[in-house]
Parts: structure tokens; C-alpha cells; sequence
DNA sequence: AAAGCTTACGAGAGCCGTAACCATA
DNA sequence: TATGGTTACGGCTCTCGTAAGCTTT
């Protein structure tokens, strides 16, 4: 058993159990994958994949199991990588963030420029994307630190710290009769309009839905944007009233839209920073989450992210 | 990086950084074993051990923290092999147990006579030693299983499960003064005489001494054996009274002694079973616990061992 | 002087990649 | 027929072990 086997196994998996795209991701030939995987079984005694004549399927129940080790195997091989870079040059290295649009435009500039002055070696890389693909991304190792509203608290394999909390709002073009409707509003007056939010899945919307439905309500959504932006676009040419993170519209700048509250209609929302469990994170990830959290120091965010033992 | 190194590693650990001895354990040359952990060093950037001129010392900073990612790697690969070997042959393997005299000798007899009638084809080794040694032969690897009263539940790599509870109980020779005094004793009257128990860190002996020393009393401990055989016999040559765990006295076949109660003197003690935390355990491992324990299935024992994740 | 680590070097095993071949969709 | 996997084989690297040399106690 080596390495090399290992990180084809793992390959396998990740890429749909396509060996010529496994060898391409790790540098190697097609046939030295084979072999290696050929060689792994001989030596385990025991099929690892499922096949149908030539081609790989799937995992056996042995090959489910086996993974589970491969995994943390090649994380901790990981781990003492990072660890040794870590002390050969602190402030050196790459960090890899994934997020939605919310956080990467309204949340996250100021404490991304804080970091690039504290830290002007690191190659500082920001991925933007759906929160599923924030845990995945998370979970493989694509990413260091992943930041949402959704998704990352559930998976087991990840340690969330809640980052800040939020409001819904309402945003309506200037000139609204809701601008001069009585406020507070009521769910009611909102459902009265057609709206545009959030895809679901994004951003509160799962929560959004939630609200209404317990109220007894079906809002006439005529359109789902993955970010506030296009939302707000929209509104202005009258498509419909908006509904968003409060955030994301500064009433200073905003021409032509206005902000109507319903912190009392929606729940509070809470962004979490996901790192994935059993990682060890450099010492400048640290500092970052510290950025955003400040109560958050390196021993403590190491020690949340370590498996027992 | 590769296994052989990380084994290395582990082992000069372990050997207290005698590399000759590391090349030995480890059925190679000692000149390989310098290479490859220069060859780590190097390609790590960083020293992972403390040397003065050749000689190596200890770990450095570096290495401590690393020795625990190495371990890990280590014994989930070990648990690969474990795992095939399971599903290549569910009945054949090497179990080995460390318990102390105690355990051993009153304890498990029955469940290894059980245990050998139902897995033959497995190799039974039976290591008797100090709670201690158990402990560290549970941590590297040597034992599968340990069963002691003392030590195991405390350390947090091993995962223990309480296997039956016991009182410990004064034997005297036939004739004795203690024999004819009213019944039940209390402490000062077993202080009267001079006591032979275990030694410590056996057998329920911090408790003797804890209790002693709550009741203000100084116990005259003229003598501490490993075993209720050896205590029982220089109890028989009346060098004094016996204070042992009461089911090593079987009142039917003993001759010459006399078994007196003393659970309401001296706290109930539980022994237990113990596991390496993220060890993978064979089959028939967990039915020799299931034999200890019958409540506890090999579904439940192999959960309580995984790390979480 | 003995024990322990490093360096040098030759033999061999293991890994990799090309190319031809076979199987599946 | 295109995609994907296996087999065969030569080259090369990496590992191992012997032996000699150097350090430390």
C-alpha cells in the first residue's frame, strides 16, 4: 500500500470512476492507474470497485468502507504538509475561500482587504458559488474555509462558527405604493405585489418560504436570482417588489429604490465560516476567520477542528 | 512521503530515538532508516528531530505535532489491512489481550474457553502485565483488547466499557482472631492486624488506600503482591490478614483460609474492557467482548471506537 | 573502545509511460 | 466507432543493504 494508490482510489471516486480522467487529474498514465488499483486489491485480497467487464461502476461494500480510512489517511498526509509549510514560511502559502454572492460582495470586502495588507504573500483565491458546492469544495479540499447562510451547519465533516446575523427587507422601486403604505408592513401587504428573491436554497430563501407558508400564503415569485444585484436591477424597472438581505442595499447609494424593513416578518438569519473537521488550517486561515470573528483565536479554532483522541 | 518513513518515525519514537534498534524492530537497514528520515526532514523543510551532533534526542516542536498526523495515517492503514483480512476470512487472525493477573486468572477463563470453542482458527495471545503496560500496549498497538480495573477508563485514545463489578474482601488463615470477631468488621478492626494486599496501581489498591486514609486510619501493609495467589499464600503461612478482590477466594476449594466480607467497608470497583480509539476491530474481537458483554453488538462496540466525522 | 549515525555505492525492486490490444456503449 | 480499460515491455527512479568512515559517550 503507497500513497499513489491511495490518492487514485480517492481520485476514482471523486471523478465517476473514470480512470483516463484520474490520471489526468494526478499527472499519470491511464495504465499505471490501473495497475496501481490492480495492485492495491491483490494486496487487500478484496475487490475495492464494482465493475462491469472493464469498466468500474461503483464502490463495493468493502471499497465504501476502506474509504472512510483513505480519506483521513490523505488528509492527515495533507496536514503535516501544511504543518511543515507553516513553519518554514507563516505568512506564505495560497487560501482558498468559497462563498455565495452575498457574503463575497457585502460581508466579505472589508475583512478581504484587511487580510491582503496583513498578509500580502498569500495568494488569496475567492470562489464564488452555490452553497452545496461551498460544502463540497469544503469537503474535498478545494476550499479552506467556505462561508454561507445555508447548508454548512448539517454536514457532519464540517465545523461552522456562526459569523453574523441578518435581516430580510423589503426594496421597492421610488414611487411604490408601498413606500407610503402604513409601516410596519404585514406579510400580507408584500404578498399583495409580485416579488423577486432569492433561488432557492440561497440566501434565507429556504427560510423565506417557510414564513409564508406557515402563514397560510403563496407569494406570486415572478423571478429567483442568486444575488442581490440582479434583484435589485429588476426592481428598478418595476418587475416586481424586491425581497433581500438587508445588507445588500446601502440606502446611501441605492438611486431610484427604497428600503422598506421586515426584520418583524422573517426570522433572523445567521451566516456561518464552515472549515472542514480534521484539517489543520494555517496559521493566516486563522487569522482571516479571526478577522471576521475576532473573539476567535488559532488554538481555538485548531482545537474545534480536531477529531477526539 | 511515504509509509515506510512514517513508520520510521514512529518507531524511533517509540525506541526512544535508538535508530539501530528502529532498523531492527522495523527488519531493515540501519543505514536506510538515517536515510529515510533525512529524506523526510528534507522534503518536510523542517527538523522533526532534536539531534546533539549525530545522536538523536527527542522531537522537536515540529515533530511533536506531527507524530500525532503519523499515527493516525498509521493505524487507519492498519485498519485497511484489518478490514480486508476480515472479509478474506471472517474466522482467521491473531487476537491479542492484555489483562492483569486478577482478570486472568478468576475473571476469563470461561470466556476464553468460550471463545476458543468458537473461533479455533484464531491465534489467542494472552499478555499478563501491569495496568499501565496495558495501556500502552492498547495505545501501540500490541494488544487488541485490554481488561483492568485501573487506568483504562482515563486515558482519551481508549474507549472502555464496563464488564462487571466486584468488592473486595479480608481472608484469613482457619483460626484466626478476625475469624470469631462479631460480624460485619469495621476498618479499625481489619487495621488491627498486619495486611497484605496488591501492589499499587493493582486492583482496586488506590481505593484501599483512599478509603484508609478517609477514615484517618494508617493501615501497617506489611507486605503488596502482583496476585490473590501469592497474598493468599502468605496469608496460609500467617504473615497476616489478606485484603484481596473476593472473587479470587473460591470458599470451596480453598483449605486453611477464610473469606470475610467487607463490601460495606470498601467501595464497589468496576473493571473494564478497553479499546484504541479509531482502531479497527475484527469480528471475532468484538465477539469476545460480546462474550464479556452480551448487550454490546459488534455495530454498537465498532461505533463507540470511531472517531466522529 | 563501544555504540551509534552518516556517506558511498552497487544490486534489485517497483513505478512510470508508450504502445498495442481488448471490451463496452 | 469512440471511449475506456488491460496487458506487455523497456527505462528509470527509488529503495535497500553492505561496508567503510566519522562522532559521541
Amino acid at each position: 500500500m503507497n500513497f499513489q494508490q491511495l490518492r487514485i482510489i480517492r481520485e476514482a471516486v471523486r471523478r465517476d470512476f473514470n480512470l483516463t480522467e484520474v490520471a489526468s487529474v494526478l499527472a499519470t498514465s491511464q495504465s499505471g492507474v490501473s495497475k496501481h488499483i490492480r495492485d492495491i486489491e491483490d494486496e487487500l485480497g478484496a475487490e475495492i470497485f464494482l465493475r462491469r467487464g472493464k469498466r468500474l461502476l461503483g464502490l463495493t461494500k468493502a471499497g465504501q468502507t476502506i474509504m472512510g480510512y483513505v480519506e483521513t489517511i490523505l488528509t492527515d498526509a495533507g496536514n503535516i504538509k501544511r504543518l511543515a509549510e507553516e513553519l518554514r514560511a507563516a505568512d506564505q502559502g495560497a487560501l482558498a475561500l468559497a462563498t455565495t454572492h452575498t457574503q463575497a460582495r457585502y460581508a466579505l470586502p472589508s475583512v478581504i482587504s484587511g487580510f491582503r495588507k496583513a498578509f500580502p504573500q498569500v495568494r488569496l483565491a475567492l470562489h464564488q458559488t452555490s452553497p452545496t458546492e461551498i460544502t463540497s469544495m469544503l469537503l474535498d479540499g478545494r476550499a479552506d474555509i467556505g462561508i454561507a447562510t445555508e447548508a454548512l451547519a448539517l454536514h457532519p465533516d464540517l465545523v461552522t462558527f456562526p459569523y453574523y446575523t441578518w435581516h430580510h427587507a423589503v426594496v421597492v422601486a421610488k414611487g411604490h405604493p408601498l413606500e407610503g403604505h402604513a409601516q410596519p408592513l404585514s406579510l400580507q401587504d408584500i404578498a399583495a405585489y409580485p416579488i423577486i428573491t432569492y433561488h432557492a436554497g440561497f440566501t434565507g430563501r429556504p427560510m423565506i418560504d417557510r414564513t409564508f407558508e406557515a402563514a397560510g400564503i403563496k407569494p406570486d415569485i415572478v423571478m429567483a436570482a442568486m444575488d442581490a444585484d440582479v434583484i435589485k436591477a429588476y426592481v428598478g424597472l418595476g418587475l416586481g417588489i424586491g425581497l433581500l438581505a438587508a445588507m445588500s442595499v446601502d440606502a446611501a447609494r441605492e438611486t431610484g429604490l427604497s428600503l422598506l424593513r421586515a426584520d418583524h416578518l422573517f426570522a433572523e438569519n445567521t451566516s456561518y465560516i464552515a472549515l472542514r473537521r480534521g484539517r489543520f488550517q494555517r496559521g493566516f486561515a486563522c487569522r482571516f476567520i479571526a478577522l471576521c470573528r475576532p473573539d476567535l483565536s488559532e488554538a481555538h479554532i485548531r482545537k474545534s477542528v480536531q477529531p477526539p483522541s
